[in-house]
DNA sequence: ATAGCTGCAAATGCTTTGCAAGGCC
DNA sequence: GGCCTTGCAAAGCATTTGCAGCTAT
């Protein structure tokens, strides 16, 4: 199994969507989607890249993310003013949220049934459902 | 009724969670909480002080509005990167988020019930379940 | 060849902070 | 008077942008 066959799926993915396979996203898509569902900060997913020493800016980091959310591949996850989290799983699902450690967790249950969603206001349709469960540790 | 009685709930409110009732914390609860439920941010109510003939700096804005969210009279609703909402309604209730108008709608029919939502993390205890209906206009 | 990427550094936008001057009790 | 507030300007962060050089097709 050579170092060229460990980057097909990654290639798969990036030819699906139409983006050019670049050593970067290449790279980036492989930190990001083999390894099960994730949630990462652009600055997190830059030090994992320094860390397998793929050297990538920082502002490629933030194209590539919002590239890789346009194309479908990550849903960008909003909790904290000032700082965006992305996730890997772009299915229908809510999370929990660690208020004092900034952690994001899946919720894999679907609470909000479609049924129960109100109506929007004339005009408008739902492009999406934001449910976030802030937590915090018990006293 | 002059001038005096004018600010007599503002007073109170602020009386009631312990702030120094200055003239700009009056103002600024005034133009926040006598005109039914509402949704601001920072630089909006900066804008809405200035037409008010109200000087303030946007660093007491700012300074403000966290008084006011740590007393419980605000709330602070995070739906875009960058930018903070605060919301006069403190109350259990969800969103709508018009995402190209930036404009957030209060749903005041409680459609996730306590008894739904699932069970938060070993060692943590739920704070508060944001729900955000994301909608965009009609094609 | 050429349209698309990348990276740097500078710019942006929102928010916070340090500190001197001012205001409330 | 003494402590809390305010305001300005500067600093801080996360994120975006302009543009010259590089790269996949």
């Amino acid at each position: 199994m050579g170092q060229t066959r460990t980057y097909t799926r990654a290639l798969e993915q990036l030819r699906s969507v139409g983006l050019r396979p670049t050593r970067q996203r290449l790279a980036l898509a492989k930190l990001l989607f083999e390894q099960g569902d994730r949630h990462v900060t652009a600055e997190q997913l830059h030090g994992e890249a320094t860390d397998a020493l793929v050297k990538v800016s920082l502002a490629t980091i933030y194209n590539t993310l919002h590239q890789f959310v346009d194309a479908g591949l990550l849903r960008e996850v909003v909790v904290e003013p000032g700082r965006s989290y992305f996730d890997t799983n772009t299915g229908d699902h809510h999370h929990f949220f660690h208020e004092s450690q900034g952690d994001l967790i899946d919720i894999n249950d679907n609470v909000l049934e479609r049924a129960n969603i109100p109506t929007p206001p004339d005009g408008t349709r739902v492009s999406r459902v934001d449910v976030v469960i802030r937590v915090r540790d018990e006293e």
